[in-house]
This record gives C-alpha cells, structure tokens and sequence, in this order.
RNA sequence: GCCGCGUUCGUCUAGUGGCCUAGGACGCUGGGCUUUCAUCCCGGAAAUCACGGGUUCGACUCCCGUACGCGGUACCA
C-alpha cells in the first residue's frame, strides 16, 4: 500500500483494440469494488502502446459500457487526476527516461532487430535474444535511448539471471517459483520507441501509486520479469492477485466465437447492469451467506480479496438470464417504465406503446405487474405487449368466424367490463366449442400465449376488442 | 516440448481434519396454484469430492505423483 498516503488504489488496465469486453468489467467489478470497500480509487488506465492493434473508437466504447454498468472511475484519460496522463501513448519520455535509467545501471541492454536486412528481405534476429551470439553483420549498438529511437533498427530488453529461481506471492495462490531460465529477456521498448506492456505497466503502477494489483491469471507468466523490474528499479511492489479468466462451455478462455462477450450484446438483448454486476460478481466469489441476489453496494461491503477463487468458472448465459429476471420482478413499475423506455428509446412504435400503456386509466395500474412476471430480458416486452397498439395477423377460418360471432355477442352483452365478466364469457366459449384457451389468445392477439387474456382486453378496452373480434367475420 | 495455474452435481458454488452417508443456486424433472404463458409454493434425480499413493485414530480438506483442462512461451496486451 502507498506509504505515504495510505491510500487504496486499484486500476484496470484495458487496451483500446476493439469492442468492450464482459471481461473487462468482470476486472473493474472487482477493483471498483475492493477500491471502494476502502475509501480508495478506481482508476482506469489505457494501454494504447500496440499501435498495429489500435481501434479508433474502442476507447469511448470502453467507456460508455462501463458508464453503463455504473462502474464509474475516479481517475482515466477522460476524468484526468493527480498522476496524469493515464494514457500509455503520451507517457512515452517517462518510459524513454527509465528506459535509460535500466540502460545506464547496465540492467538493459540494446538488441539488433531490423525490419529488413540489406536485401528488403525481413531478418530473423530472434536468437540473438536467447543465445546473444555475436552477429557479424550488426552495426554498432546505439549508447543511448534517444540514439536508439533514431534508427528504428533496435529494441531495449532487460537483462535476466541466467540462474537460479524467483519465487513470487500471489495473494489468490500462495506462493509461485520460476526458474531464471524460463524467462525471457523481454523486450522493453519496441523499435517505434512505444514500451511494451511489461514495461509500461511497472512503471505506471509504481508511479501512479498502485496499491493493489488485480487482474487476470493470463498475466502470471510475466510476474518473474514484472518483480525483477521493481528490483532494478529499487520500487516496492504492490501485492498482486491473479483472478481467473472467464471460460467458454468448452473451458476455453471466453470468447466471441462460442459465447457472448461484448458488453453491446448485452445491452442491447436487455440485460440490466445490476444483473450483470450481481452474476459476475458470483464467479470465483460467493456470499457469505449464499446468497444469490444482491446489490453492488452490499458487494463492496462483504466482497474481500482472500476470498476469490483460483477457479476458471464457465460464463452460464441462463443463469444471467434468470437473474435478470429476478431483477426485473422486483423492480418497481416507475423503474421498469424507466428501463423500457431506455431501452427502446429508438424504437418509436414500442416507445409509443409503452407511454400509452402508463398513460391509459385501464392499464397503467395494471400492464406492469403482469408484465413483470413474464420478461425474463427487456427485449421480451416487445412480443409481450406489442399487440395492444398495433395490427394483429388475422387467420379467418370457418371455425374462428364462429368462434368470433360468439365472441361478439357474448361481450357485447357485458356493462361492465372487467376481468370477472369477461372470463366468463371467454369460459363459456371455450364449453361450448371445446376449444382451449391458447385458441381464443390467438383470435385477439395473434399469439397463442401471453399476458392474462381478460386483463389485456381490459387495457384494449371494449371498443377495441370488438373491433378485433369482428375482423374474423 | 518447456514453464506456470487449476480440478466438489451438467453449470456457478459451500466446505480450511471429525458437524459431509457433501449443503445452496441455476438448469432439468414430478406436483400444487391457475383462463394461456409465466410468477409463486412443495418434492425429485443429479458429485464414489479427477485418479493413485502417502501423512493421520480420522481426509473433500495436508503432502507427493499421474491424468486431464487452461494459460504463457510475441517489437499483443
């Protein structure tokens, strides 16, 4: 933890390569949330130094998925803070001056690694990493990084022990050991003079006073030459703890390919941020208590880092779904109206339903509750209530004609028009033509299933429904 | 190949040596409620705790090995 100021700050570290992925906010949940358990910050950094891979929106679109599901950060390219920049691309002199600082304590050293060779051909330089066999054909190494950032022929790698072990502390798997061996002499700065990650994100964390490090087991691998650059440097580590990745059915790492990962997919199918959060928040952590359902705010305050699981869960689509729809039952109607007409902001003939159902005397009491119990995600509502304000398919057949004269005469005859009454019309109908009722929800709404019958001819109103009835005749 | 991480019902998980003939949730399934579909309520099937050795009076829990899965082995992060 940062000495000075006692502070507990957490960071994700996304890079801008393309559409937001869940698992960049399973990362932020859980940072946000031991930030926030902790009166800390929440800091959001970008690692923009691949420039081969940049994606021109995928910043923004970083950012709007994680404003949507309310995971906002204290610190990031957008919000600014006290170590700006907080993103990797106009921090380049910092990393050019440690760049150096390794070079000048002889813990980095230059490597040869051009394009192309004198012939245009591309050059494979890459044992020379490995064995540092002298090249006859190398030119004289650069003394500095800026000579080096000239030529575009060189790379900077950190130097390595060529024996012995590095035993390193995960704070989710106790303690790891590498061999020297095994690790490579990464390379540090690129021949575009961009920092590769290892070094961008030790310097970063260190400078911007990381006091916890949280991300995905996929970066184990690297934790050897993350250590060994704190210990050049003479900089105390954070504590780092490597959560799993998410999974595919097939245990693969989660991917586009075999499941959801895109946090649009989400939003747009009608899946609530809440939801989402409360499902993450249940893979590789549980409540103390089991429970299932839980807010972001009661996460924070049970949620501890001890507590996560090394375990790779599979990402359960039907689970999420079901807690969705727990979500959505117990919203209330004014936050259900809300989140319909977000969500369909441009969808004008569903918009149009939705302000008309809450402004209706007949249904605005109504339409909710029944709704609420058969939406699973939001995009459901739209076969659910489409039918009230829009043209439904009629089939004419014989048998409906019939049906349909019946059903004129009996409703006419009905004062009131309330659910009592018109279900026993509607029960009586069915006696009489042995037909179920799926038969008599197709003639009013085109569905053979759905919201309770009378109550939604109730909504329609009488004028309606008859005007609906007559069509089969 | 080498290195690392992991392994409890199909899935998410509880479990930190005796409370476990392994508990909960999703899903599946039987039933109740009911005007359809749902919701809701009650019940059921489902893990020889990956396998094999230890350690211990006693192991899902500790140790070792094997198998399998995943990750890394990039001028990607």
């Amino acid at each position: 933890m940062n000495k000075n100021k006692l502070e507990y700050r957490l960071r994700i570290a996304p890079s801008p390569t393309g559409y937001p992925h869940i698992g960049t906010v399973y990362q932020a949940l859980f940072n946000y949330a031991y930030a926030h358990k902790n009166n800390g910050k929440f800091i959001v950094r970008i690692e923009d130094t691949d420039r081969t891979r940049l994606v021109n929106d995928a910043e923004e679109v970083i950012f709007s998925a994680l404003d949507w599901v309310g995971l906002f950060e204290d610190e990031s390219p957008r919000k600014g803070g006290e170590f700006a920049p907080y993103r990797q691309s106009e921090r380049l002199e910092i990393y050019h001056k440690y760049a150096q600082e390794l070079l000048d304590k002889g813990l980095a050293f230059f490597d040869y690694y051009p394009k192309t060779d004198a012939t245009g051909k591309k050059k494979d330089y890459s044992a020379v990493a490995k064995t540092a066999t002298e090249h006859t054909d190398i030119p004289p190494a650069p003394a500095t990084v800026s000579d080096m950032l000239k030529s575009q022929d060189w790379v900077l790698r950190m130097k390595v022990p060529d024996e012995g072990t590095i035993t390193v502390t995960d704070g989710i798997r106790g303690k790891i050991t590498f061999d020297y061996k095994q690790v490579s002499k990464q390379i540090l700065l690129k021949s575009d003079g961009y920092p590769t990650y290892h070094l961008g994100v030790v310097v970063d964390d260190h400078l911007m006073q990381i006091s916890h490090i949280l991300r995905a087991e996929e970066w184990i691998p690297s934790l050897p030459k993350h250590v060994l650059l704190y210990q050049y440097f003479g900089w105390e580590m954070p504590v780092v703890y490597h959560t799993a990745t998410l999974r595919n059915p097939d245990k693969s790492k989660l991917s586009k390919r075999q499941g959801h990962t895109n946090v649009n997919w989400f939003r747009e199918e009608g899946y609530l941020p809440d939801a989402i959060l409360n499902y993450l928040a249940l893979l590789g952590w549980s409540h103390p208590e089991e429970k299932e359902i839980f807010s972001l705010q009661e996460f924070i305050e049970k949620f501890d880092l001890n507590d996560i699981r090394p375990i790779a869960p599979i990402f359960d689509l039907t689970k999420l779904t079901w807690m969705n729809q727990q979500y959505i039952q117990n919203m209330s109607d004014e936050e259900l109206v809300r989140a319909l007409k977000r969500f369909y902001a441009n969808d004008p003939d569903i918009s149009h339903t939705i302000e008309l159902l809450e402004t209706n005397s007949n249904s605005k009491n109504l339409i909710w509750g029944l709704v609420k119990t058969r939406m699973e995600i939001l995009k459901q509502f739209k076969q659910l209530a489409g039918h009230f304000f829009q043209e439904i398919p009629v089939e004419k057949s014989e048998m409906n004609k019939q049906i349909a004269q019946s059903l004129e005469k009996s409703l006419t005859d009905i004062d009131s028009w309330n659910n009592e009454n018109i279900l026993s019309s509607l029960k009586q109908i069915l006696l009489n033509y042995k037909i179920k009722m799926p038969v008599l929800y197709t003639i009013f709404t085109g569905e053979p299933k759905g919201l309770p019958l009378p109550e939604s001819l109730v909504i329609l109103g009488k004028d309606k429904t008859l005007a609906r009835v007559r069509k089969y005749l």
